[in-house]
RNA sequence: GGCCUCGUGGCGGAGUGGUGACGCAGAGGACUGCAAAUCCUUGCACCCGAGUUCGAUUCUCGGCGAGGCCUCCA
C-alpha cells in the first residue's frame, strides 16, 4: 500500500493520513437523497464527490474491499404532503409508494448520467424500521432516550460531549431562537427519535405505537446494520453537520457506547447560483434532469460528463458557483481529450497523489489534461490517460463506427481531396459542411514529410 | 448573538517569507483557398490597514467584503 491518503476531517478541522479500520473491508456511509422531488445539480454534488473518492478507495485497497453505503430516505413528511398532492386518488401507502419509486428512478437515472458507480448497498428506511426501533430501545434503555406526548426523544443532556462535530456546546446554543420549542421537550436541543401517526400519515407498529421515525434514526440504524457501530468514513453535505450529523452521533455512540460513529467525517461545500445557496426552499435551483434534457439552463442540454468535469474543476470543500461559463469550459477541455477504450494500465501517479491529497480532483484534472495532450501526440499514453480518466469516471467513450459508416467518410475525404486539387472549393466546402452536419469533423493537416494535405476525421462528441 | 468557511488576472484555480504556476477565454502570429484542428508568442491579478521582518501575496492582529450553519436542506 504505497499510497498514503490523506483526509480532511471535520471533527478536528485537520486533514490527516487516513488509516482503515480494516483495510480488507473499507466502510463509507454517504446521506442519500429524500425521494420526494427531483435530485438539482447541488444536491449531485456529494453523490459526485463521493464517487471519486468511491474509485480511489477502490483503487488504493481494491475493488472488492470497498462497502460504499448511500441510503435512499423515503419516509418523510415532504414526502407524504407530495404524495397528497401529486396523487389524491390513491390510497395513501399507494401514493407514498408512487412517490418515492419515481423520485428514486429518477435520482439512479441522474447519478447513472453523471458517471458515478453504484454504491455497495442502498438501504431504504423502510426495510431498516425493525433496526431503527431496536437502536430507539436501546437508547431509551440506557437512559438517553425518553418518551413524551407519544413521542420518543433523544436527551441531549444525557450526552456530556454532545456538539462535538458541530463545535456547538448545547450549552452555547441559542435553541428556540428561530423556531418555538416543544413544551414536552426536556431541553429544547433534544430530538425526535419516534413519533406517532395519524391515520393519514404512514406509520409502522412499534412499543410507542403506530408512528414513523424521526430523520435522523434512519441514517443510524442502516450504517449500523451495514457498516457496523464504528466504520471508516462518513460524507454528505455541509448543511448536515448540525443537526443531522450531530444526532446521528449522538444517537449512535450512545446507543452502542462507542467513542467516535465514524473516524473520518467529510463535508462537501455547496453549489450556489450567484453567489448564494442553490436549495429548495429559496427556489433557486436547477434539477439535474433539466441540465440533462431540458434547455432550462443556458438554452441547450449539457451531458453528465460535462456536469461531473464542471464539478470536480472545484474542490469538493469550496463552493462552485454554478454557470453556463464554467460548463462551457468543461466542455472545451472534454472536446480535446481522446476517447479511449478503459484499460488497466496503472493511473497516472500524479493524478493518485492528487486525489489522495483530500480527493484535490482541481490538480488531479489539470495533470490529466496535460495527459490528454500528451496522449494525442503518443498514442503510447492512451492507456495511462484512460486509466487516470476513469479513476476520476471522465472517461470520454469511444463512439463506435461501423464500418461501413467509415468507408463512407472515407470516401467522402478522398472526393473533397480531389476537389481541392482541382481548385472546386464551392463543392469541398459542401462536402465538408455535409459530413459535419451528420456529425463528422475534419481536420486537415500537412503531411510532415511531403507536405502534402491529409485530412483526418473523428466523430465529434 | 454564537460557531464556521472564504477573499490571487475575464473565469477556474496553483503557490511561496524575497516581486506570482497552469488551464480556459482574449490578443498577435504561423499554417490554410477559407474554416476547424494544431503550433508559437503575448497582455492582465495577490481586498484594505497596522505589526513582525532586511523583505509579506505568503506570518500576526484589526478592518472590510462574500457565503454558510444555529429550522427542513447536499
Amino acid at each position: 500500500m504505497s499510497v498514503t491518503l490523506k483526509l480532511y476531517n471535520t471533527l478536528n478541522r485537520e486533514k490527516t493520513a487516513f488509516q482503515p479500520i480494516d483495510a480488507d473491508n473499507v466502510r463509507m456511509y454517504v446521506c442519500g437523497p429524500t425521494v420526494y422531488d427531483f435530485a438539482h445539480i447541488g444536491n449531485a454534488r456529494p453523490a459526485i464527490v463521493f464517487d471519486v473518492l468511491f474509485r480511489l478507495l477502490r483503487h488504493v485497497y481494491g475493488d472488492s474491499h470497498v462497502t460504499y453505503a448511500r441510503n435512499i430516505t423515503d419516509v418523510d413528511d415532504k414526502i407524504n404532503a407530495r404524495a397528497l398532492r401529486d396523487f389524491p386518488h390513491l390510497p395513501l401507502n399507494d401514493a407514498i409508494h408512487a412517490v418515492t419509486e419515481k423520485t428514486a428512478k429518477q435520482f439512479h437515472a441522474d447519478v447513472a448520467a453523471l458517471g458515478c458507480l453504484e454504491p455497495t448497498v442502498e438501504p431504504r428506511a423502510t426495510d431498516n424500521i425493525e433496526q431503527m426501533v431496536a437502536i430507539i430501545e436501546k437508547l431509551i434503555g440506557n437512559g438517553h432516550a425518553y418518551v413524551a406526548e407519544g413521542e420518543v426523544l433523544f436527551d441531549t443532556r444525557s450526552m456530556t460531549d454532545y456538539g462535538q462535530l458541530s463545535k456547538r456546546p448545547l450549552d452555547e446554543q441559542q435553541a428556540g431562537i428561530r423556531i418555538a420549542v416543544d413544551a414536552h421537550k426536556k431541553n429544547p436541543g433534544d430530538f425526535v427519535l419516534w413519533k406517532l401517526s395519524s391515520d393519514n400519515e404512514p406509520g409502522w407498529e412499534s412499543p410507542w405505537g403506530r408512528g414513523r421515525p424521526g430523520w435522523h434514526i434512519e441514517c443510524s440504524a442502516m450504517s449500523n446494520r451495514y457498516l457496523g457501530e464504528v466504520f471508516d468514513i462518513h460524507g454528505g453535505g455541509l448543511d448536515l453537520i448540525f443537526p443531522h450529523h450531530e444526532n446521528e452521533i449522538a444517537q449512535s455512540r450512545c446507543a452502542h457506547g462507542t467513542e467516535v460513529m465514524a473516524n473520518v467525517w467529510m463535508h462537501n461545500g455547496f453549489v450556489q447560483v450567484e453567489g448564494r445557496k442553490m436549495s429548495k426552499s429559496d427556489g433557486n435551483f436547477v434539477t439535474v434532469n433539466q441540465l440533462l434534457a431540458t434547455q432550462d439552463f443556458g438554452g441547450r442540454q449539457w451531458p453528465g460528463e460535462i456536469l461531473r468535469l464542471a464539478m470536480l474543476m472545484t474542490h469538493y470543500r469550496e463552493p462552485i458557483d454554478f454557470s453556463i461559463k464554467r460548463l462551457e469550459e468543461a466542455e472545451r477541455l472534454l472536446a480535446k481529450w481522446p476517447a479511449a477504450d478503459a484499460s488497466d494500465t496503472a493511473p497516472c501517479p500524479i493524478i493518485i497523489d492528487a486525489l489522495a491529497d483530500d480527493l484535490n480532483t482541481v490538480a488531479a484534472v489539470q495533470r490529466l489534461h496535460a495527459l490528454a495532450q500528451e496522449a494525442n501526440a503518443d498514442a503510447t499514453l492512451l492507456p495511462m490517460f484512460a486509466a487516470s480518466a476513469t479513476l476520476l469516471g471522465v472517461l470520454p467513450e469511444k463512439t463506435e463506427v461501423d464500418e461501413a459508416l467509415a468507408g463512407a467518410v472515407d470516401a467522402l475525404v478522398a472526393m473533397r481531396l480531389e476537389m481541392l486539387k482541382a481548385k472546386n472549393f464551392a463543392e469541398a466546402d459542401r462536402i465538408r459542411d455535409e459530413l459535419s452536419a451528420k456529425g463528422i469533423q475534419l481536420k486537415d493537416g500537412k503531411d510532415a514529410a511531403t507536405g502534402e494535405r491529409m485530412t483526418t476525421w473523428e466523430v465529434k462528441r
